[in-house]
DNA sequence: GTTTATATTTAGATTAATCTAAAAAGAAAT
DNA sequence: ATTTCTTTTTAGATTAATCTAAATATAAAC
């Protein structure tokens, strides 16, 4: 019954499938592969050693799904990794586009006890720089559901609450701009067909390309 | 010429190297196993590993040097290492007791950014919470050379300025005595043959073992 | 429904890091 | 100077995690 501490890799992998789990709806071997930037074979190993850990379900050519174990170790990953971002913006100032990278390491390392430690400091918080909910210590996940500013009509306020795109040279542009998420923008104008958008910031304005703004999750302000 | 990302396992031998160089003039196969809880025929096959990259020479059955660059690799290890440590105690308020086990796993996995954000955030500080001294950027190291407690005559005063010993359950119960670093603590007595002592701390005293007062180091109150 | 493209798995190899058992070297004791 | 003890090294095996190349299964296109 000795079960030896799992390793970086696994955490990893757990962690993928579960994020693939929910945003595409199912976790298959490529799309791990794409998200862990590893070949193909590698998967199919690493899903075997899962199984026998008990922490995945697994169906030749049919992808992977979670066991009620792996989603528990998948959620404390990234709980680990949401608050971390959120203390090194917080409590260090790191710049809100380098915390991923960062928190990739460290959320492998720290101790329940840090864990705790640092959820007090920042108050409990229940979501990440980049809006994404942190996960409770009992696995419950804030299942809340924006609209892409994309979607927003012409004329309308909203308070942005999730910006999903991970690249730093975005995450960058984006606050540049001032767009993070808490922020309140108005849509002005928006060209057809998933085309570029005005948007006022403040006292600014700006202009916004489609496909950023398909990444901005905001809740419209007629809805509060 | 593509050199990959140094292990977390390289970068313990190369910090335990160091350390033994420093404490026991010199580092052997043994001495290494001991500190590293693993077996000597892993240290020969690290050893082996740790001179194809040039981190340290080696003479068959005499044991390890470091070279120039494993010196400064290790340096950079025990930074990070030390510089954690201070931050979780301040920062965090996690008992002095159990840095060392955190720093020991965060050590290997924070960026260059980040070190010099807490190293800011702490305003350089040249000494751990063990009073041990953290090493600059450029690899000095403080050298200050203190006095074992139990070597202090009785009616001297003195301020502590390094403890030791790293086990918890002795850290603790320095701890609730009030024996920290940069404390200041009277001799008042002291039984012959490395035997129990008593000190005034603050308002109160205390007796100690001799084997705990030999593993701290002061500065006699005349040197300054 | 075949053919073609893509995804998945198997086969086989590699590297880092560890282990135990046994041989060899060096140090200490007689 | 031998003998004995300790340390170090070799030999050989194991496990996790990865890779490339090739085989096989599924899905898409025609
Ligand atoms: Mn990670
Ligand atoms: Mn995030
Ligand atoms: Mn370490
Ligand atoms: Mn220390």
């Amino acid at each position: 019954m000795e079960s030896r501490p799992v390793s970086q890799a696994v955490e990893d992998y757990v962690k993928a499938i579960c994020l693939l789990e929910q945003q595409e709806g199912k976790a298959t071997t490529k799309a791990l592969a794409v998200a862990l930037d590893v070949a193909a074979p590698s998967v199919t190993a690493m899903i075997k050693r899962l199984h026998a850990m008990r922490l995945v379900r697994h169906t030749r050519y049919r992808g992977v799904a979670l066991t009620p174990s792996g989603r528990r170790m998948a959620l404390e990953v990234i709980r680990h990794h949401r608050l971390l971002e959120l203390y090194l913006v917080e409590a260090l100032g790191l710049p809100w586009d380098q915390v991923h990278e960062e928190a990739e390491r460290l959320e492998h390392v720290i101790s329940e006890e840090l864990e705790e430690r640092i959820a007090e400091r920042l108050g409990h918080p229940v979501a990440d720089p980049h809006g994404d909910p942190i996960p409770t210590k009992g696995g419950e996940v804030d299942q809340s559901a924006y609209l892409p500013l994309s979607e927003l009509n012409p004329g309308t306020a909203a308070v942005i609450k999730r910006v999903a795109d991970q690249a730093p040279a975005k995450l960058r542009y984006l606050g540049d701009l001032g767009l993070f998420p808490e922020v309140r923008v108005t849509l002005l104008e928006k060209a057809p067909f998933g085309g570029p958008m005005s948007l006022e910031v403040g006292e600014t304005r700006c202009t916004l390309g489609g496909d950023l703004a398909r990444q901005i999750y905001v809740l419209p302000v007629e809805s509060l």
